[in-house]
DNA sequence: TGGTATGTTCCAAA
DNA sequence: TTTTGGAACATACC
């Protein structure tokens, strides 16, 4: 399900609900997908209390108050939901938290993709995560290093999560289409003046997309607005609204790719 | 029934 | 050595 504005809205959503809550009780239904042992994860929570909520590159982070992490991935279709006492439960509860108010969070994943892990070394287990593209650090000279440093496909170089954090396949495709640029052109031929536009096309995609509180277009996301401002993105075979062309659908590695041919030639 | 899915990892092939 | 392609994970929707 979510990209960076998606976990972003969650996390903003889920901060004041979580933010000071003590943890009485963590179980999973589909240990698999907890980490580093689940055994170790369920012991270790209860008397926990979670002193505020973050985001870095997917992860939802949950700091804790033995100055230890839990770093939740939604993958594809993980989600949360909020369970006030009485209340039933909704489908594909996968792991759930217990806390001294009585309240609940439910970490729902229909696919089981999701990963729950908890770790004393934030550092470490965030170690390998590339930078964050709404920071200030990511300057449109970084980016030109990072595209220049390698020979791949530009869009799944912007997939990679261990060069840019965050991005997916929605808001990669959406920033392409804003920069003018062909998703199969290769990383190390972008010219300078490609690398500023592509540039302000990913901060501006993002923070728009956070603007409307994400994407939303099926049960598992439903609080965004997103879905109506994306230009290229699911619009197969329907006019591009910069110049009319028709918006194609391609396929590079395994992920449906969207561009406008006229606003995104080849060269 | 078959195709598709907002993600990531691993291994083989090029 | 570097990059790409395919399968896997597991399930639901159209």
């Amino acid at each position: 399900m979510p990209e960076l504005p998606e976990v972003e809205t969650i996390v903003r959503k889920y901060s004041k609900l979580l933010s000071g809550q003590k943890i009485a009780a963590f179980e999973s239904r589909w240990p698999r997908q907890v980490s580093p042992d689940y055994n170790a994860v369920k012991t270790a929570l209860p008397g926990l209390q979670i002193n505020n909520l973050s985001r870095r590159a997917k992860f939802i982070v949950m700091h804790l108050s033995n100055n230890s992490w839990l770093l939740v991935h939604l993958r594809m279709s993980g989600r949360f939901e909020w369970l006030k006492p009485g209340e039933s439960e909704p489908a594909h509860v996968r792991a759930l938290w217990t806390f001294e108010s009585g309240e609940q969070l439910l970490f729902c994943d229909a696919r089981k993709f999701g990963r729950i892990i908890y770790t004393s070394d934030f550092a470490a287990a965030t170690a390998g995560i590339g930078i964050e593209p709404l920071e200030r650090s990511f300057t449109a000279a970084r980016l030109g290093d990072i595209l220049h440093s390698h020979s791949r496909t530009i869009k799944t170089m912007l997939l990679d999560q261990s060069l840019i954090a965050g991005l997916g396949n929605i808001y990669t495709d959406e920033s392409l289409h804003m920069a003018g640029i062909h998703p199969a052109r290769r990383s190390d031929g972008i010219s300078d003046e490609e690398v500023l536009r592509l540039h302000g096309a990913i901060k501006t995609v993002l923070k728009e997309a956070i603007r409307h509180n994400g994407t939303s277009f099926d049960w598992i996301y439903p609080d965004g607005h997103m879905q109506d401002n994306l230009k290229v993105y699911g619009r197969k075979g329907e006019p591009c609204r910069s110049c009319g062309g028709i918006i194609e659908r391609t396929v590079t590695g395994q992920r449906g790719t969207h561009f406008c041919p006229r606003c995104q030639p080849l060269k």
